[in-house]
DNA sequence: GAATGATTTGACCAGATGGTCAAAGCAACG
DNA sequence: CGTTGCTTTGACCATCTGGTCAAATCATTC
């Protein structure tokens, strides 16, 4: 599909404008960014950058579709391997550690949805759906093995998303509230606490 | 402290133009708003509109200090009035009502979050800071009397912030995935639910 | 080391955008 | 109804921004 890098300086450069493009779109959104500072940031000149990416538009196409698939995997890895409950506490774990790993990516992310994902809504409700409702359908599965407690599947995947990027999309809000406590000491307890007494099924008397 | 508008053609224009400012800001962020867009959603030319607020940063300054007010009301009500659990489950809904019933104010402030909050840092950590700490002490009084589960306060406030904002900021993704359903028919059992199991005290044996 | 193709750049362009200004239109009040 | 001050606008400007292009530079291969 993507025609590969023919060059070590492509394969260079190439990599650089995409890490110079993370950091500005996600940091000023599609619009704020311009193209002199991705330049910039990438150490390349404008006319110099347009020759690996034909326009502002490609270099964001070309973030997206790596961020969506790499958004998903650790939903992806949610399976009927182990127990339940610790399944899910692994993806909340997962997706923690990617908030505070890739507080970038998820940046971007944010950006695209709240103005609308303009760029990603196709994706959204095709790939997106179908492996949500795909999980939620697994999910239900042990709701009805009685092995976690009942809720609804679609709306605790969402809760899922929104308490783990939430340290990363707000991250200058919790950070302004928090004074000098780093955010990741304390979430990571509370988030697993929050699921084990949300998940854990209540025995039938 | 703001002037008056003295006229009432004044009050109308200015009201129609934050009105106006709001929709485009919510959805577009702050640099992907322009001048002209506001003007014709508000039904004035560009000049016109100018000679109302100087400039497009004054509209949105105009709005958000606004904003910072009625998103922290909800949370200002939480005290020491009634049953700790039923006030922070009075707090989870009134601030879903929020999200529901205004999901541009959110998204404006999401926006302006995500991407730094380059006009907002110093309410965040002065204002802000000081009102959630306040309330926090509350909650951690509520904890010590054994009337509440202990959990982190303030993680607790995030975790509100999050899971409430999210039907707003990440709408279109929730509703991509959704599909038909409207996710406010499942959310505000969800929530209430997750609050419930996570707060309630357990009988100490 | 000359030829070939990949890479880089300075100069430039067209359109968008925030903002200005002088003049025209309009409402209100005497 | 004319004066006064508020409101509106067409025309205009400077700057920013995404993108182009021809020419120059560089790497590679024979």
């Amino acid at each position: 599909m993507t025609a590969r890098p023919a060059t070590r300086i492509q394969a260079r450069n190439r990599a650089a404008i995409l890490e110079a493009a993370l950091d500005v779109f996600s940091a000023q959104g599609f619009r704020g960014a311009t193209v002199d500072e991705i330049a910039a940031a990438a150490g390349l000149s404008k006319p110099n950058l347009l020759y690996y990416f034909p326009s502002k538009e490609a270099m964001h196409d070309a973030l997206m579709s790596k961020l969506l698939d790499s958004w998903l995997d650790p939903l992806r890895e949610l399976d009927n391997s182990g127990d339940p409950l610790e399944e899910l506490l692994d993806y909340v774990r997962r997706k923690l550690e990617m908030s505070r790993d890739y507080p970038r990516e998820s940046r971007l992310f944010a950006n695209e949805i709240v103005q609308g994902a303009p760029r990603l809504i196709e994706a959204l409700s095709t790939d997106l759906k179908a492996l949500v409702d795909d999980k939620a359908a697994l999910i239900q599965g042990w709701i009805d093995a009685g092995q976690i407690a009942p809720v609804h599947p679609h709306h605790l995947i969402f809760s899922i998303w929104s308490l783990t990027q939430h340290y990363a999309d707000f991250d200058v809000q919790v950070r302004a509230v928090l004074g000098d406590e780093d955010p990741f000491d304390g979430a990571p307890e509370f988030i697993e606490t929050l699921y084990r007494r949300l998940l854990t099924p209540v025995e039938t008397g």
